[in-house]
RNA sequence: GCUCCCUUCGUCUAGUGGUUAGGACGCUGGCCUCUCACGCCGGUAACAGGGGUUCGAAUCCCCUAGGGAGCGCCA
């Protein structure tokens, strides 16, 4: 039988970084089986499904490049189904209508509860006939003796007695099915081998299994994963700041570094960090998955995501980066290639946000210089040197414009005035940049060009004279 | 409260009875160097606690502590 596995997430929300994981645990056990990946939406909630968080985790998925063989399947599409088998449960006697008012139930829990007891229906209604056309819900009649074992491939063995399980509701008062029934019914029908889900769900499986075996069925196996925390070891939420993948795009990173986080998280392969989607598929093994739930490091996935951006290919990183330049308001067709640009600055940033940020220099001119930097290299000392490239790079034509010819004039004047590169090179990347940080400074003066170079220039020795008129 | 799950550097992890407890991120010292970054070399730092079992425990067993999940007409 081939290998079939599924991500069943619920749409009331974007897809954050857990279910994004199990994603991809899913993706990656059915594609390194061979098998198929099926994507089913939950949304048998109405009060709190919508077509936007729907979109938002197609949208995460697209951008993952976590692609599915089969649906989206929505739940709500298969009432009729669910309902035939809650009819089909209530006819073997497998199942009962219960009426019990929510007064009777409180008071059971209260009850139970002082008794230092697990809150637990009774199963009062077992016995009772209870009339089908007055408000009822439909229970489904767990088995009341022995054990329900579950062979996790994570967690291994784990025992459930059926003392403590109780008969759940599997229909509403209202007519729609519940969450362990339709699930259930879901991974049977769509012949799903293998249930690979976040380990909240471990304590359902034993019920889950219950009423697949009333159904004749024989279970799938299980995988429970662990949860990922925040990076202050408490629950991921909105205070962790970007918890949707999609806003892992939008702030500049990219989809194969975050797909390499997310699987090292829980899971490694001797001492390797980076793998590409081909070797995640070639090497992962559910079973070597860890038990134990993990933080997010934002530190981490930044280092992964420069790591990414040093070895992609720079054209795509170049067309991945023009919306973010867009951001700053800068248009990059108005000066060099993008391309370039990336060449030279690609290990210079953590995201593609920073890449745009520290490349805006190329596109215009800075609106100050960095206090600190201005404070150290733009001195009057620097005011020869700079003056001397000035006159060296006026009488440069456009076409002599390279990065050797510019870096023979700056090591040129270096030597005219008797001191090392970083005394005239220094000055010269504030004076251009802004900043004292920047690639090599042939290739930042010929990305910045000729124009830009000796007007910034001209502000630079304006500086330095307003401040020696200062002092 | 009850049931189930979990516990190695700050973080992600290797480790399956005998290791100087390894790697990675971070932090940090240095090298490279026109700056920053990259890269390279080095440092820092962990077996939750207590009992057993054993010649020998991070590894096996028990207890305690701490953390998590579930106990819904949510999924």
């Amino acid at each position: 039988m081939s290998v079939r596995t599924r991500f069943a997430p619920s749409p009331t929300g974007y897809l954050h970084v857990g279910g994004a994981r199990t994603a991809l645990f899913s993706y990656l056990f059915a594609r390194k089986h061979g098998g198929q990946f099926v994507l089913r939406i939950e949304d048998t909630d109405l009060e709190r499904s919508t077509a936007e968080s729907v979109n938002a985790i197609l949208e995460g998925m697209t951008w993952l490049g976590l692609d599915y063989d089969e649906g989206p399947f929505y739940q709500t599409e298969r009432f009729d189904r669910y309902n035939q088998v809650i009819d089909e449960l209530l006819a073997r006697g497998l199942a009962y209508r219960c009426d019990c008012p929510k007064e009777r139930l409180d008071r059971l829990r209260e009850d139970r509860m002082a008794r230092r007891l697990k809150p637990r229906y009774d199963g009062h209604c077992r016995g009772n006939a209870v009339d089908p056309d007055r408000p009822h819900v439909i229970r489904f009649k767990n088995p009341e003796e022995d054990v329900v074992v579950v062979d996790d491939m994570i967690r291994g063995r784990v025992v459930f007695s059926n003392a403590e399980l109780d008969d759940l509701i599997i229909r509403r008062s209202d007519g729609a099915p519940t969450y362990n029934l339709t699930v259930v019914v879901d991974d049977a029908d769509m012949a799903i081998t293998h249930v690979i889900r976040g380990d909240d769900h471990l304590n359902n499986t034993p019920r889950q299994i219950n009423i697949l075996r009333a159904l004749g069925h024989e279970p799938p196996r299980y995988a429970h994963l662990p949860m990922i925390l925040g990076g202050d070891g408490t629950r991921l939420s909105k205070r962790h700041g970007a918890v949707s993948v999609v806003a892992y795009r939008d702030h500049g990173y990219l989809p194969e570094a975050l797909l390499n986080y997310l699987v090292r998280l829980g899971w490694s392969h001797g001492d390797q960090e980076i793998f590409s989607v081909e070797e995640m598929i070639e090497l992962f093994d559910i079973g070597a998955v860890n038990k134990a739930a993990a933080s997010f490091d934002t530190d981490k996935l930044d280092w992964l995501n420069q790591q990414y951006l040093q070895r992609a290919d720079p054209a795509r990183i170049a067309r991945l980066l023009s919306p973010h330049m867009g951001r700053l308001e800068i248009d990059p067709s108005s000066g060099p290639d993008l391309v370039d640009v990336v060449k030279a600055q690609a290990a210079r940033a953590k995201t593609l946000t920073e890449l745009a940020e520290i490349s805006a220099f190329v596109y215009r001119d800075f609106e100050a210089f960095d206090e600190v930097s201005a404070k150290k290299h733009l001195r009057p000392v620097a005011r020869e040197g700079l003056e001397r490239l000035r006159a060296a790079f006026e009488l440069m034509a456009y076409e002599d414009w390279t990065a050797d010819g510019l870096r023979h004039v700056v090591e040129g004047v270096a030597e005219e005035l008797g001191t090392n590169m970083g005394k005239v090179a220094q000055p010269l990347r504030v004076a251009i940049v802004g900043r004292a940080a920047s690639p090599g400074i042939d290739e930042t003066l010929m990305l910045v060009g000729k124009d830009a170079t000796l007007r910034r220039i001209d502000t630079a020795l304006a500086f330095i004279a307003a401040r020696a008129g200062t002092e």
